[in-house]
DNA sequence: TATTTATATTGCAATATTACGATTAATTAG
DNA sequence: CTAATTAATCGTAATATTGCAATATAAATA
């Protein structure tokens, strides 16, 4: 029906989804190594980096904060973007037990 | 207009991206997460584990496959599946990236 | 060969995402 | 206060995703 069965699943599971979700995408996966490069930026300095028009990449921005990937702060006039440590740490520790699940892995049918 | 712009970013984001995007459902994480814990399994036994028709989670086992992120081999009638350790090795580079810059990160706007 | 078992595919409805022009809101500069 | 700057929101079109019933395919078994 096109709407995704949420609470059959976990709060973890969800959580995790979120986050992956939030960088399903070029544009963020873009700003995620933009801000990587820089430390903070304002949305202007990522609309003239990006492909993408101003409402686009706001758009990209919220979608990233909302799913706990990015901080913004209010600096004047415009706001300062930057990463937020607590998002990519639910990441990390995913990919982390994945990693050491591949490492010690005996039973390999494929 | 709803079409990803794909054209306009790196191989390295949008491959990236599928990837991240493959993990961003919650079945998709659960299906990650059963395989951690079986090492292998058929369809038919993600059927009973998750609350999803068989149509369904046949879908979802051939987007996580177009990704790279399980492998599926053939024995017998079914179909014997486990996880594709290349593609978590990009997830786990990228993630180890942005790791390594949290870590060092000294000038923090938010 | 016919039947059962296991899974993929098709087709479709409901909903979500992507993108952007137009507009609004909020702050700064003059 | 007014104009300029910056970014969010609204509205909307195009497209993608989610989910499942029905069906098709393919292998194992009787």
């Amino acid at each position: 029906m096109g709407i995704t069965k949420t609470q059959h699943f976990t709060e973890e599971q969800n959580e995790l989804a979120v986050l992956a979700k939030a960088l399903g995408h070029p544009a963020r996966i873009a700003i995620i190594e933009h801000l990587i490069k820089v430390d903070s930026c304002i949305c202007g300095d990522l609309v003239n980096e990006l492909p993408l028009a101003q409402p686009t990449v706001s758009q990209h921005l919220k979608e990233l904060k909302n799913a706990g990937l990015i901080k913004g702060n209010f600096e004047g006039a415009s706001i300062c973007y930057c990463l937020n440590e607590e998002g990519f740490e639910k990441i990390k520790s995913f990919i982390t037990l994945i990693n050491t699940y591949l490492e010690n892995r005996k039973d390999q049918c494929c």
